[in-house]
DNA sequence: TGGGTTATTGATCAAATCGTGAATTTCGCG
DNA sequence: CGCGAAATTCACGATTTGATCAATAACCCA
């Protein structure tokens, strides 16, 4: 049985603290020994960050991404500390983009509503952004959505701390929610993120369960169609359960 | 990295095959070899299936559900063959029972709504077998539950074939909606059934975020406060998704 | 009561896994 | 060039894990 896993720990052993700068450029081609390094590690986390999502933490092993990687089991040690160390840094690296990225969606709907936000509005700010990396994000985005989608569905999973980074998109959604329904209860409308939060999160894990039920008909991936399905899906629902009495 | 898991998979290689009877009376305080038999088989099975349930399948050893169950870890490979096993017969064991249990909610809401179902109803007949399981099914229902969640965001998790023993259950779910909104379209309803497992997944997996999001006004099993609000959701959202031209 | 079958344990193996420390390469820079 | 530091590889040890096989305990029935 593995031992909890508390991410967001301060990174425990690590013999020698790499450098570990803010990762700016690691895609573009720059030369240079800090830049190479980056390089590695960043490929390092992409293939930690596929494996992870199909197999899950525990059904990966070091030499798994090491061999993915092309490069050898110490460096990922090196770099990281221990596979905790890869997993809170594969959560990390895309965990606070997308938050920034619900918060500006967000902000900027409630400045062009002008005061009024509505709820179509608002969902649909808040689930774009992630729509939108799902197309065009590159298959890196995908399967960390996929990890999200697990790790989402479980405790313990990096379960505690990591999911905190997405909290304030999560507030803020509620917040414009209680402009535009005042009558709503409280807990009406947080049992509706939970909701919304479920529906998202199976649409972007690994499950095709849809293809086979719909012989065909839908696929999987599809997000094109999910998106507004889903917008209209959350809108009525929130509409629905904030007029409860 | 793992073997690929194809759950449902013939029992490979075990040995002599135990007898494996429908476990009528396995919780019963019977006497007889069989019974006892039987009985430390449901320990087995239950301590897998909560530490699965926690871990998942690559986070728990053979030594972990044997310590657990109080047995030696040679009972295990004697009764299930493999880890493999275990995990098959944890989700067989309760799969066929939920399903059964909605296909005659299903069945008994069509024939008490003389033919014209309505989405609510249909909701409803769908949603109640196990939000009463989750409440008064003990336990182990309940780490079952989780257990789905996990394998239902992630393929390759027990994934494929175990998840067909709920298909029959949806498509007559599916079916009664398109008695219900005649004009809907056939994928929209797919749609539709998507986001509701989705929300209903992430209800009753391991994932206490609504709790600290909500600073304590909601709490993450309270299925009596769920249930009601997860029906009125889903009703209208499929209406809305229903409507789509 | 005792022999035969089933259930259960004890001891153990080979492979896989995480992690470490020393060696080696790569690079920046004087 | 050549030195030092960072990045990367190599070789290895301790532990865990899934699995097997023989030995024992529990039970049933003749």
């Amino acid at each position: 049985m593995p031992k909890p896993r508390r991410v967001t720990d301060t990174r425990s052993g690590r013999r020698k603290p790499p450098p570990r700068r803010a990762a700016a450029d690691a895609t573009t081609a720059a030369s240079g020994k800090a830049a190479r390094s980056r390089r590695t590690q960043a490929r390092i986390l992409d293939a930690a960050e596929e494996l992870f999502s199909y197999h899950g933490i525990y059904g990966v092993s070091i030499r798994d991404i090491a061999d993915r990687a092309d490069v050898d089991t110490a460096l990922l040690h090196y770099h990281f500390a221990n596979k905790d160390g890869i997993y809170e840094a594969v959560l990390l690296r895309r965990a606070g983009e997308i938050n920034a990225a619900r918060m500006r969606a967000l902000d900027d709907y409630a400045l062009a509503c002008g005061g009024k936000p509505d709820v179509e509005g608002i969902v649909r700010a808040y689930l774009h952004p992630v729509f939108e990396r799902l197309r065009n994000g590159g298959r890196g985005f995908n399967n960390f959505a996929a990890l999200i989608a697990l790790a989402n569905n479980s405790e313990l999973w990096g379960g505690g701390t990591v999911k905190e980074y997405f909290d304030s998109a999560v507030q803020r959604l509620i917040e414009l929610l209680r402009l535009a329904l005042p009558k709503a209860r409280e807990v009406d409308l947080y049992w509706g993120y939970q909701f919304i939060s479920g529906a998202l999160t199976l649409s972007y894990s690994r499950n095709d369960r849809i293809e086979g039920l719909s012989r065909g008909r839908c696929r999987a991936n599809d997000y094109a169609a999910i998106e507004p399905r889903l917008v209209e899906w959350c809108t009525a629902g929130i509409r629905a359960i904030g007029a409860r009495r």
